[in-house]
DNA sequence: CAAAATTTTGCAAATGCTTGTCAACTGGCG
DNA sequence: CGCCAGTTGACAAGCATTTGCAAAATTTTG
């Protein structure tokens, strides 16, 4: 039996590839070569890297990169929702595409695995409580923090 | 009708107030000064303070206590489990005594109001879902970001 | 109760992540 | 191909938090 919530695979790589070339020109913003190369990388990733990760994999590609131009990019697209930002455990902020479907995130304490998982239960009870105390909810954030159950 | 997820005041201080000093001497822990103004501080709030806004209360106290002070104690009382780190948007750390029943919190994002909510629904849910992917909690966090519903 | 042993403090300097400044550069239209 | 506002790289600055250290406070001993 399938459990409604499990995912199979990454929720932000499974669905189409959004052009976001295309979407950022229409929208008047420059695609130059810095920002070319770490959307590919946001487009590629199955994990959620924080901005010196992405800044490794960028200079991988392009070494006159700069860390400045990776974290500029990343508010850039943040403030137009094409990418969202976590902050596991109060950490340094990590990234992820927006464009799969929402999910929210279980973090092994062990190993700082992500997993990412859904549940339309939650959601609907998230909506119903902010509802009942007058309020809508414009965005949340629900991180389960666990280690793995040791089979005993 | 109530809801259950209704909370009226503060969760965190309609218990049992706890002696914190004794709890911290017989874990050798020194019970000093600072310490006893800024334990005073956090058992008397209602609210969810950063550690800028307990060194400013703690100075109207005793104006010798520095912020390093608070910071170093915020950490020793996390740690102990004395007290919760929150980090609503990713702002500074605000914290409050864990000495409540547990609770989630709904951050109104026009006026940063936050209100504390429980639903133990949302709380088996999260429980089944870790456990089908194989973890158990360790400690979660939920947020709800939202504005107040426009009476229309 | 005083001295020794140990912890904690205040201050300043250091840290880690992130944003700001600015001269040099460049993408995209004409 | 040339223009020029938008963008970049380098590096300084900002902010929250942590740390080194000598002095001060607390607890333990005698
Ligand atoms: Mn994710
Ligand atoms: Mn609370
Ligand atoms: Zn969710
Ligand atoms: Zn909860």
């Amino acid at each position: 039996m399938l459990v409604n919530w499990r995912i199979i695979g990454s929720m932000t790589t499974m669905n189409h590839k959004p052009d976001y070339e295309k979407e950022l020109r229409d929208a008047g913003v420059r695609i130059t070569r810095p920002r070319r190369v770490i959307l590919d990388i946001l487009t590629a990733t199955e994990d959620h890297p924080d901005a010196m990760e992405i800044f490794r994999r960028a200079v991988s590609v392009d070494s006159s990169i700069s860390l400045s131009t990776v974290y500029r990019t990343m508010k850039l697209l943040e403030e137009r929702g094409t990418i969202h930002r976590h902050a596991f455990n109060g950490g340094p902020s990590r990234f992820e595409q927006a464009s799969g479907a929402h999910h929210d995130h279980l973090i092994d304490i062990e190993t700082g695995d992500v997993i990412e998982f859904r549940s339309d239960r939650i959601e609907k009870l998230q909506e119903e409580i902010a509802r009942s105390l007058g309020y809508d909810i414009v965005h949340h954030r629900l991180e389960l923090y666990g280690r793995k159950r040791q089979a005993k």
